[in-house]
DNA sequence: AAGGGAGGTTACATAAAGTAACTTTGTAAC
DNA sequence: GTTACAAAGTTACTTTATGTAACCTCCCTT
């Protein structure tokens, strides 16, 4: 099960079985913002900046389903509506650090290429 | 720099500017693919299950301009194209890691309740 | 009673991905 | 010498995903 006997086509095919998870643009970033807190639909409107409130209310739903968060529905007046990361959505965690992660070294990458052209 | 001081905002953006080079259903698995070895447009076609030619040859096209890869065609005869990882590509190993151990635990939940369900 | 926030849904438009057929260069088989 | 087939794509067309904007219901505040 270590990483190191997979060949390529096992490993392959489990990248595409986590892509098949956590496909389309959103739930990634969805999945690592609920990891730090549990919030409401439009806390996570406000924080997952550029997602629009139908794509977050689709993504929401094929993550609950995929049992990596929960939906709870608080009887405040009005209702709200509180999403929180399951046990097995934290298991994601360092995959959302690890991406995070090299983000932050390519911006970094490419904010000095832009010096060199630039300057 | 370090991962725990990073807000919930910053996370987030990181994780957008990695996807926005990661985009796509198959580019983590053709990086994958060319950590293992540098190798030809068919034997990527071969290797890389379900792509078709048209988007594997965009999606390296992608890869080739983000410098994640490279192209060099190969003066046989007939003429052959070999793709290999660049060393900025190579640094994406540990995500491409990452990712697909968490698919090989994710199926093996996904085969034990379909188990608990048939049996 | 008018306006606003929460938590969505609907209808419509655009962008991305998939499918299938076709191209070009060359090589091997009949 | 003419099918036939592989490599490395490209083109035209279809389907799916995503984005935009407007709308809905429930309740609260002014």
């Amino acid at each position: 099960m270590c990483e190191d006997e997979l060949n390529c086509k096992e490993k392959i095919r489990a990248i595409h079985d986590t892509m098949d998870v956590l496909s389309g643009k959103w739930k990634v970033s969805i999945i690592a913002c609920l990891c730090y807190q549990g919030m409401r639909f439009s806390e996570l409107l406000r924080e997952v900046e550029g997602i629009s409130g139908r794509m977050l209310s689709r993504e929401l739903k094929d993550l609950e389903m995929n049992k990596l968060i929960e939906r709870t529905v608080v009887d405040t007046k009005p209702v709200s509506v509180f999403y929180k990361i399951t046990d097995y959505g934290a298991s994601l965690k360092e995959l959302t650090d690890v991406i995070a992660e090299w983000g932050i070294k390519h911006r970094a990458l490419i904010t000095e290429d832009f010096k060199k052209v630039t300057l």
